[in-house]
DNA sequence: TATCCTTGTTACTGACCGGTAACATCCCTG
DNA sequence: CAGGGATGTTACCGGTCAGTAACAAGGATA
């Protein structure tokens, strides 16, 4: 367990090179308190080391801002892989299991919404280097949702995969608003009911 | 028409007190770039006013963002009153209208998703003065669909009413990332099929 | 005309922001 | 041991932030 100390608390660990550590702190309270609300000087002193050194690994700012996005994605896009890895040749398993996944996401107690959407509300600058990696993210992530719906044999794969992404990125937002009690709990179950407005009767995706 | 000019634009018309000429220039400010983007002394340029009178209107710029929110939680409101008005006792117009003013509104050019939910995401400080009326909107709009939804005879009314509810919310933050050809284009045909599917076979809303 | 409340003007505070310069120090490599 | 690149330290820049003080000017009412 002491070695995965390491990589839990990066930001604390000087055994991690300066660079890593600056942007597990700045994802950190990026994510936490918002991006206007962190400064620079914070962030280097969350990571054990000091602004000169962090602009010496970052140009500005907001390249770490597009940096600490584009970590979040590569995650996102490694979650997609385990999903397979899990479910090999079982596509209604990997949607069960995406489904569920999200729903405890949305629902851990300091989850504060989707960091890539939060950065899209706060940075509205069309010239920012986020808003690029935001968009190419969430356009990746409907579109592994429509792939996955049509391999599982529904008719009108595109009406699923954007109605599940609707309804997770509004989980997302709710969940900020009126709380981890509100609809976003009822995340699964929402997400079941439309799958099976999609699927022929015979088969449901819940077995049994 | 000159006579609606002065409520059309009341933060550049001298007649229009002071105090609604801030609350309109701080709606356009804030909505646009985002609460902590934008400066007070920014607020009251665009207001033909100074900081001053601001100051006297408003204690700070925290209880100014607030009553932005009330404004616009009133302007929601007002809406809901308009929709029973158009289609008295008749509960599937109201929600067919409902969804169709979801829509376009969400894919209004200058729209950049839900005034509340953003502020939510700006603001995640509990003792924000802002978070309780973001809360009690929230929370008082899925109360609306719920019962809306109830009165149409929905077998599950509280799963619909969440369902469309976390659609809405998902079609304005992905306006944000996908933009008006994303997702949020189909809100309309979503919003049908999920109600169908909790409509007996016998009767979808959609008429024909 | 005299009074009073609202508004405008200017200047200011203290704090913080993103970003940089100059220099000291360290540790790894040769 | 010597050298060099990465890091740390300190101080600074110009700008902006929210918020206030003091005073002048207006405009309505009495």
């Amino acid at each position: 367990m002491s070695a995965a100390a390491s990589s839990a608390f990066p930001s604390a660990n000087p055994r991690v090179p300066p660079r890593e550590r600056i942007i597990a702190a700045a994802s950190d309270l990026f994510y936490r308190h918002g991006i206007r609300a962190v400064g620079v000087e914070a962030i280097a002193e969350a990571a054990g080391t000091n602004k000169m050194t962090l602009y010496r690994h970052f140009n500005s700012k907001d390249e770490l801002v597009a940096e600490y996005l584009r970590c979040l994605a590569r995650g996102g896009e490694k979650f997609w892989l385990e999903l397979e890895v899990a479910h090999p040749s079982d596509p209604r398993a990997q949607l069960r299991g995406w489904l569920a996944a999200m729903q405890a996401h949305v629902l851990d107690s300091d989850q504060r919404g989707c960091a890539l959407a939060n950065a899209a509300v706060e940075l509205p600058e069309k010239e920012h280097p986020a808003r690029c990696v935001i968009e190419q993210y969430k356009s990746e992530q409907r579109g592994r949702l429509v792939r996955l719906c049509a391999v599982c044999g529904v008719d009108e794969p595109e009406l699923l995969a954007d109605e599940l992404f609707l309804l997770l990125e509004g989980a997302h937002v709710s969940a900020q608003s009126l709380g981890p009690n509100g609809p976003a709990s009822r995340l699964v179950r929402m997400g079941e009911a439309v799958i099976a407005s999609h699927i022929p009767a015979s088969s449901s995706i819940a077995p049994r």
